[in-house]
DNA sequence: ATTATCTATAGATCTATAGATAATGC
DNA sequence: ATTATCTATAGATCTATAGATAATGC
């Protein structure tokens, strides 16, 4: 493998385990047992590796959300877009903990986000309107099915987030692919209220296969 | 004032304004125009800045979640909340922002965040089964209660990253405790599948009053 | 006497580059 | 010849403290 290709490698995996904020060039280069200037060869600095890292992202989730224009939508093709969308965060989960510090320092990355958002509440959207035509889940007006595609993606984008910030166990390795995929039980959960008749034990039969093992935080409230 | 409470006002400040990651004590110091070593002589270093400025945030918001025992929730009762919660994080702002660095960096402000989390959650919930109680939801069963309270909260605490994020104008500035507020229209939105008939016009009116004004992130989708 | 503040600085990083050397591809 | 790599380092911060001095409160 290249020297440059093991740095974008290397690089993901340290980010990830140990967050971009805590990674420097130093890091990279020292974990590859490379030089630091043998680094800069290849990268003019760590925006750089961080925007390749992200366009590799996008092309990942950009795949596992193409919609079928040609077919209805099936539960089963719900399900894949769901556990596609985790099995991406997962993947690059270093990004959205520290996405306000990265699309502040790079301009070309804003805007390449903003479209990428977009891409993905439009696909969010499409998949309601799939899943109305398929009689899965009730027809909604257009301005209440942009509102709840957005609600759906601020669930998914936020439940990591959730999950290291409301469990009481820190330290990298703490959270498992596993719990992340606990985020589908949240998102099913806003679907509940507009499934049809026919389709709803399905469902529901669906959202406890995700549903959260652990203690729930709410158990130990106040 | 106090020199120690202008070190955590001007912090606050300087966090919200340009974010805690690209804030240091020099900073801090030189915008209050007092020396690093005086700022050292009252704090021991960001980490109990920042603590400080947690404690009074939670304190804050507490003080907003404080759900009456004693007679029944109106519509105006929830539209406190909900604009009260949206003012307490438009004021700590910065702190969303870098959450899991910020108590990966700090034990005690895990701990704290963690207890904070869970008291919000109940009291989220605590009001939906007053909403029930006052006729203004249909009633629902624990387990569905706890996972939309959950939702809730990743919808509030996720709503202003988004808008950081998805719209093309940076800078600081750029944001406005108005933008923010409509949050509260993507909130109800989780709500008006669970409104009684009685109710669903005066809460659409409600909601009406929050749609984003801005052109719409999904309208220049592809 | 105690509290608050300043000056000066050690020590630890980190980024990014210059310039030399090694490895590879025609 | 070109590409890849290393060594060495300048320059920029940042954190946190020591030690001196100034201000304040009995």
């Amino acid at each position: 493998m290249k020297t440059r290709d093991k740095i974008l490698l290397s690089s993901l995996e340290l980010f990830n385990e140990r967050g971009e904020r805590n990674i420097t060039t130093n890091h990279i280069a020292a974990h590859l047992a490379i030089s630091p200037g043998n680094l800069y060869y290849h990268f003019r600095n760590k925006s750089d590796i961080i925007y390749e890292i992200f366009q590799e992202y996008e092309k990942l989730v950009d795949y596992y959300l193409d919609i079928p224009e040609d077919r209805p939508i099936t539960l089963e093709d719900m399900t894949f877009y769901l556990e596609s969308v985790f099995d991406g965060l997962w993947s690059y989960r270093f990004f959205h903990r520290d996405l306000e510090y990265l699309l502040d320092s790079d301009p070309r990355l804003r805007r390449d986000y903003r479209d990428f958002t977009n891409r993905c509440l439009a696909a969010i959207s499409r998949i309601f309107g799939k899943l109305a035509e398929a009689g899965i889940i009730q027809s909604q007006l257009e301005e209440l099915r942009s509102a709840m595609s957005l609600n759906v993606w601020l669930v998914i984008t936020n439940w990591m987030a959730f999950l290291k910030t409301a469990h009481a166990s820190e330290g990298p390795g703490s959270l498992s692919l596993t719990e992340l995929k606990q985020g589908i039980y949240q998102v099913l959960t806003l679907e509940l209220p507009y499934l049809t008749a026919e389709y709803r034990e399905r469902v529901l039969v669906l959202r406890e296969k995700y549903r959260p093992t652990l203690p729930d935080a709410q158990g130990e409230a106040v």
